[in-house]
DNA sequence: ATTACTAACATCCGAGTAG
DNA sequence: TCTACTCGGATGTTAGTAA
């Protein structure tokens, strides 16, 4: 049984925290029962345990135990703490969603082309888009409930304003790659908050054109996550 | 039950390097189950019980599920990541040894004095020894045992010498402090390799003087480790 | 092929307790 | 006090199997 039990990686970082990397550290196995919240003989089974596979060294001398971590059983930690460091900092850091194109009903082609959108469009991503906004439908579930969390994600904040006879909403944008090549952003728009079966696309040229789409056509929608 | 089990981190470590952070992975139990070296169905029962405590978000479709890791389940790895990250890194880097000074035979004097060990001394760690070496019986096992492991590091070198006669062996010496105060170098022999009860310690002034330390005085020794 | 149930098996933990 | 044993109950895992 060479291998390291996960339980006892508690024991062992509670052990280095008392700097028995170097030095033979004595303890008690109730006090370092309470630390890694088991029973006295708990702490008593796991330091045998650690003993007998050789990832600490231990002496005992009249009542209590010493304790130093080995070579060996320090590198273990240090291989069980880069996994864990490694899956948690190079993840894939970017949404994919695929869909079909559908056709819209020209109303995001209407609403996008407002003044009061346009105006802060050109100042903030940089582009007038260009009137008409690509509607991709999500066909599977895990694309629709993968649109969610951009709901709690801030993007770009487009903001909502007043014609005088009504508001129109704010929109959020968030850059996206089409099919892996045309730049373009997503939106969502404050009003449909509840329907993520659709996402919507701006980009500054005609995507149908440029990326030879026609309703039916299968999309793949990549979207960098920056946090 | 709000806790994460710790048998589970490798399965959301798993997941989260499939790309479970931000997309819905699809993934089959077996696969998994092989991944976290458990059978099929403890992976299945893992996802359900993971589900179940909201570290992940969980969508069956048809045959296979799809999986994605919760802003909770991630938090929860990041800081059993950050625990251990921690106790690995901020270890005390020193090993603190306990003994009793005692008299030598005067042999460490003689040999330390030595042309040949001198210079070298001189070039290497600054300054020329004082005629007399400190000896520091260890009394209790722990440090003991805690000297050995500096027969595995490096130090610093004096080299052997011979003066045609006989060869005198290595010295390898570590920067110490004596009593929290005095500056010195614990020096081991390649000669006396096998005794770990006493240790000698040299340093540019009279230790004995300086401490004022006579036989039977209780002796504190700090000898950082670098790597 | 898949998921996940039940039941048997293995392991872990803690109360009691000896030394 | 302390460590560490036994043992019963809780928990985790797997084999077999249904759907």
């Amino acid at each position: 049984m060479p291998e390291l039990k996960i339980q006892h990686i508690l024991t062992l970082s509670y052990l280095l925290s008392k700097g028995a990397k170097h030095n033979y550290v004595s303890i008690t196995t109730s006090s370092l029962g309470k630390s890694i919240k088991k029973s006295q003989q708990a702490a008593s089974k796991h330091l045998l345990e650690l003993e007998q596979n050789q990832f600490i060294d231990r002496i005992m001398s009249g009542r209590n135990v010493s304790v130093k971590i080995t070579p060996k059983g320090f590198s273990e930690m240090v291989k069980l703490s880069t996994t864990l460091q490694k899956s948690l900092n190079s993840f894939p850091s970017h949404v994919e969603l695929k869909g079909t194109l559908v056709s819209g009903m020209g109303e995001g082609a209407y609403y996008m082309g407002l003044k009061g959108y346009t105006k802060q469009f050109k100042s903030k991503i940089g582009y007038v888009p260009f009137p008409g906004t690509l509607n991709v439908r999500l066909d599977k579930k895990i694309h629709q409930e993968a649109v969610k969390q951009f709901e709690t994600l801030d993007g770009i904040k487009i903001k909502s304003f007043s014609d005088g006879k009504r508001t129109y909403g704010w929109v959020k944008c968030f850059p996206a790659k089409l099919n892996n090549s045309i730049n373009c952003d997503m939106i969502l728009l404050e009003r449909t908050h509840h329907d993520n079966s659709v996402v919507e696309l701006i980009s500054k040229t005609c995507m149908r054109k440029t990326g030879k789409l026609k309703d039916g056509s299968k999309i793949t929608i990549k979207i960098p996550i920056s946090s």
